[in-house]
DNA sequence: CTGAAAGCGCTTACAG
DNA sequence: CTGAAAGCGCTTACAG
């Protein structure tokens, strides 16, 4: 019963010529009311809907945004950060408030990536969320810059490329979540993180972190930054390393709540407790982070906000208007494993 | 610098035809080698793309699939069930395996929603995940068959309408859980998750529940079961209910594990200890699971093998063959929380 | 194996 | 306000 339905049908009907229809359907001031009216029942009546392929390669523009999430290789379809997942319902929120469809990809950085969606006329634009390594990264970034793609990211301010970012300012919400634990009485703050050119968020929050030990005259040895990528396991086993190398601690800062997470059991398996042997405080503020026990203090990076501003930067410059950069502030969320309250 | 690049010029600087290059970019076996290298070579050099809403308008079909995410109407984006963002990730990577491109909208059951993908020429075929109200929703599927939309759902076996689902065995899988608890001695097992008709996997994992201690001749009187939706916090307050209500309970079957792990918080908050007191087990294996305090035993459904088998049969019904309800097995992750460990 | 031609279903100048 | 016509960039019979 698919016999396809077009907007010639439609005027046949409604006694009007194609042109009108088509009109009438966007609804076209340049259309009678009544004859507008008249012709959108009987779309309605005929279950018309107009063929999306056709309209998009007559206007050349596709009403679609392409979304682009990197994670590191890896086949287990349970290692999607679930922040980034939180991002991405809030940008398809936004799309879809913005009249765009979104379409998804997951990328592994080991593929022929920045798959052309833009020059394929699927998508007006990009949205980049993570990446694999930073520095391999930012080669793809010249490419996609080279080829005039539309795109906006994820992170922290690119620096000598001309690449529109939104992000959280990650210095000042390291700064907070060490100042935290300091506030506290903490006097051997250990970070879990890769605090490198390969990880800029982390490396942000790792010099936030070190300058808020800075400013309370607290020493932050290299015994007490521990590389972890942002996964439980391996906030896990950072952790455990650190505890078997009988250092000092008394504190830590996970630069991601699953970073955090791992840590926390690492804790508990080791048989100490936490806040009360251990305080932990973490980044992103995760659905679960309310969850875990204790409940995980965290810097909270607004989501929601997020996706908003990613999806208004990219139109805007589908627009042909010029966007900056953003950086929004994150919040400390306050819960038990920092024993605070 | 975008002047557009078409197959004409590709043509041209071949010195073939335009049909020559179409299929040449193909890989039509119609094309002798040695022109189709020549033709993908200059292809390459002048980074030409095929514009997918020509392509797609004329050999009518969109290389694409749409997922549409039921939840209920909620502006919290945190809110997103993991357990489907697992499933996105692998039912992304089951269609970028098949060369399609996925369109991702979530959808509140308030809107008009089964978008019309497949009408407007967009998607190929639609994947539909979860639901609010399944009355309701039952509704829209009665629409979509209607309409000969190509599409399948992940979820128990709809009764009485021409659905394909894919789905697990909630039944067997509640079975499975209820009776891990008693095997365990357990005599006060208490189920948490709505049971009734507008949710049939819970109600299936419901009647699982009930059948195990059948036979293990146990009781299953209703004080013991108490409805909620699957999140953390409807899963905290039912338990936190129970609780107050001074019904004895040595166990809990939560039906999701994030009703499971927010039970787990409620036991914790009432001053007692998981497993010792109340042994939980949950249903789903997200991935938090195996990091909370302790860690939950759960009825794992295979997300992996879920995404796979849905973009399969949604292929199949698109190529034009039938296909039936799949039902894969559940496996029981045990952890702590049951006290087996 | 290759080419000339038709046509997918729209939108948009252009003319009135 | 409306219509006739062109054309977006491909794929696919059709003919050779």
């Amino acid at each position: 019963m698919k016999s396809k339905i077009t907007s010639f049908d439609i005027a046949y009907k409604a006694g009007v010529s194609q042109s009108t229809v088509s009109r009438a359907l966007r609804n076209s001031p340049l259309v009678n009311e009544e004859t507008r009216l008249k012709v959108q029942a009987i779309a309605r009546e005929l279950n018309y809907k107009v063929d999306k392929n056709a309209s998009n390669l007559r206007s050349q523009q596709s009403g679609t945004i392409a979304l682009l999430l990197f994670e590191d290789p890896t086949n287990d379809d349970s290692m999607i950060n679930p922040f980034f997942l939180a991002m991405l319902g809030s940008i398809t929120r936004a799309c879809a408030n913005a009249g765009y469809d979104l379409l998804v990809s997951f990328q592994q950085m080991a593929n022929d990536w920045y798959a052309d969606y833009e020059d394929t006329h699927k998508a007006d634009g990009i949205i980049l969320l993570g990446y694999g390594d930073f520095v391999d990264y930012e080669e793809k970034l010249k490419q996609l810059i080279e080829q005039n793609t539309h795109f906006v990211r994820w992170g922290s301010e690119v620096k000598h490329l001309p690449v529109v970012s939104v992000g959280c300012d990650n210095f000042l919400g390291g700064y907070d979540a060490t100042n935290h634990l300091i506030k506290l009485g903490k006097q051997h703050i250990a970070f879990i993180g890769e605090a490198s050119e390969h990880a800029p968020e982390f490396q942000d929050r790792y010099l936030g972190h070190c300058r808020a030990l800075d400013d309370a005259a607290i020493g932050h040895p290299e015994s007490l930054q521990i590389d972890a990528v942002s996964t439980e396991d391996s906030g896990y086993q950072a952790m455990k390393e650190l505890l078997e190398s009988d250092t000092k601690v008394d504190a830590v800062f996970g630069s991601s709540d699953l970073i955090a997470i791992g840590a926390m059991k690492a804790i508990h398996d080791h048989g100490l407790k936490v806040p009360n042997d251990i305080a932990v405080v973490g980044f992103d503020d995760i659905p679960i982070s309310g969850y875990t026990y204790p409940p995980l203090t965290t810097a909270k990076q607004d989501t929601t906000l997020a996706g908003e501003l990613l999806v208004d930067h990219l139109l805007k410059m589908i627009g042909g208007e010029m966007v900056g950069t953003t950086l929004m502030p994150t919040t400390m969320v306050v819960r038990k494993s920092c024993g605070a309250a």
